[in-house]
DNA sequence: ATATTATTTTAGACAAGTCTAAAATTTATT
DNA sequence: AATAAATTTTAGACTTGTCTAAAATAATAT
């Protein structure tokens, strides 16, 4: 078995191969935990000892098949728990992702399939990422950020990049939620704001800086 | 906040005191949670000094209000887990205690108040045990081991004293279960084994050893 | 191509929790 | 009351994960 520290480093490696494609750097992962880039290096020869990491000094770091398995049922735990905190217990989407951080370490096989199950084996999570299957096997959308989106396109919002709960809470306030449909009224060549009308009723202002934490889907 | 670690000191002393009365010594510790007396002592020293525990050197130890008050959230969490488990999950009885000793130590007010109200405010657990409430209020209720009841007596199973799997298989491969009603039909005064009819119906016996383990309540 | 800067690794230290072996204290026995 | 036995504490060491400061390597700029 992981420790919890162990399983949190695989996460972060994970995450950051998948947006930049390329092997990650020490700095990057320093960053991500939040600890110190000699801290990094001591955890890299741990993983790396265990096979989880491919790792060569000063050459940054990928996941091994082991690894990356081992970092996507880290996920799939984040993830199904999140779903359960919102659709079982009436959490809000802004307050689920600290208490799964915690849950995610959880240990036992039968308790995520149970859960899974309960759930109706559910695609996404309550912030639109998807949860990979029992196999570490993950589903992923071809979103686009709504900053890449034309005047007068017409999409449906299928995620958010920013998790934090304070943009979560702002989009509350502005009325957009996963699944509404946005319709782009115009593009602000200044700062490349926009003004966009959700389901068809009202419209609001959204700064460029905002639109490009948010993921949709073209309609 | 307190470790995982100091948690289960914590957890482990409330017990120990809960069921001799008394101070409780450091190898009854030692052995409760599986350490040496050495690395105990070391932790007694720590527990002290946050003000959870009342120590004097060879004097034993006891908890401190905050100290009792720390062990009862734990217990508290520890009992409603498992009763997600075995009712909104469906776990057996005897397959959720190590799951929840892993999740009795996820942090979140919130979170455990939401399962409570969700199970709907219970008051035992699957094993039988008293639920602490929000305040770490705790009703005891007044049960007797089954080896303490006389021939002819009328009762109903409580709980168990006993957790482990083996136990708890065993009981059901008997077919006895909490709110089963049990007549001590025969007691065998050679080793005190007992013959019992399970809610009128089935004839079983059952050896002292086992009838020390099971809490039962006069009908 | 060399010098400067940035990144990464090593060296050495620390806190938490654990261990074994030895010393101190308490309890039980004669 | 003195001795033996059991319990508890101390001493010293080890592991995991962390840190800062210094050294090594790589990337960038002149
Ligand atoms: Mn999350
Ligand atoms: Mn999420
Ligand atoms: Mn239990
Ligand atoms: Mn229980």
């Amino acid at each position: 078995m992981n420790s919890f520290t162990e399983e949190n480093y695989l996460k972060a490696i994970y995450k950051l191969v998948q947006l930049s494609g390329l092997a990650v750097s020490t700095n990057a992962i320093a960053e991500k935990v939040n600890t110190s880039a000699a801290s990094v290096t001591d955890m890299l020869k741990k993983l790396s000892d265990k096979k989880l990491i491919h790792y060569k000094k000063y050459q940054g770091v990928t996941l091994s098949s082991k690894g990356e398995k081992a970092a996507l049922k880290i996920i799939r735990k984040h993830r199904l728990w999140e779903m359960f905190l919102v659709d079982i217990l009436d959490f809000k989407w802004d307050e689920v992702h600290d208490i799964a951080e915690q849950l995610e370490h959880v240990n036992s096989d039968k308790l995520i399939e149970k859960i899974d199950k309960f759930l109706n084996h559910p695609i996404v999570d309550p912030h639109g990422d998807p949860i990979p299957d029992a196999n570490g096997k993950l589903n992923n959308p071809k979103s686009h950020l709504l900053s890449f989106f034309n005047k007068n396109d017409v999409c449906i919002i299928t995620g958010v990049v920013d998790h934090s709960t304070s943009f979560l809470q702002y989009l509350d306030k502005s009325g957009i939620a996963l699944g509404h449909e946005i319709k782009i009224k115009d593009i602000i060549k200044f700062d490349r704001s926009l003004k966009i009308t959700i389901n068809k009723g009202n419209n609001v202002f959204i700064s460029n800086d905002v639109a490009k934490n948010i993921l949709a889907i073209n309609k």
